[in-house]
DNA sequence: TATCGCTATTCATTTAAAAACATAATGAAA
DNA sequence: TTTCATTATGTTTTTAAATGAATAGCGATA
């Protein structure tokens, strides 16, 4: 009877209310946005559509209290999108958040075998 | 500027090495499959195929060290399936596991908000 | 030895989510 | 006033996952 050690995984997302605001795959477009300053160039870079990033960003916008991305439209490089102070602390949140969690459950995973 | 109040849901998954082994759906299945005595009435509670019940619980049995169901075939009424306290042990850590992740998580998400 | 309901397995079909495509609309700047 | 890359939005196509259907095998028991 040799036991396995087991390993946990997990993930976290943030609601408002009972709606999906955040999530790891926001939070990466979140950043894309922040260091490519579009939309579409945050998209490519991940396997995403442009149309749901920009869905995404939308949802997010609806569903804060302050919004996450502004988004400008028209000008001279066609427009683009950057991330507000909302939005980088919302970012920052989800990642203490993450690795408080993931810090608690390395700690009571320690002695998990079958 | 209005803050919202924020929620948090999660997931977990119990790994073998860096295989899925259990979580919060296949659980369910297990308890479904002990209180029936079958993998196939246990399907027909969940919104599940038989196929796919069946692959699980044959995924679960070659990943844990000790299978976790003891399937019969033929006989009376046809054969069953049943959970073996190996398996038993496994449903009873999840569940212990994901309260603990929930306490951790009710109480650190207290004062987040946006 | 016939029956019965289950396990076991293959193959076709459905479904839902995402991607791909297409096309306006925008507005600063040259 | 033309250009440009982007936002914005509707429509079609692809893809992946799950379901559904069909069939064989099993074996205790009546």
């Amino acid at each position: 009877m040799t036991k396995n050690k087991v390993n946990i995984s997990f993930r976290i997302w943030f609601y408002t209310g009972n709606e999906k605001f955040l999530g790891k795959g926001r939070v990466e477009l979140l950043e894309r946005i922040d260091k490519t300053g579009s939309i579409s160039s945050a998209a490519k870079g991940m396997k995403m559509s442009y149309r749901q990033a920009w869905q995404m960003v939308n949802e997010m916008n609806e569903r804060a209290s302050e919004i996450v991305v502004e988004k400008s439209l028209g000008g001279k490089g066609g427009g683009g999108a950057t991330i507000t102070k909302a939005g980088e602390k919302a970012i920052q949140q989800f990642h203490e958040f993450e690795k408080k969690v993931a810090q608690f459950i390395a700690d009571e995973s320690k002695n998990l075998n079958f």
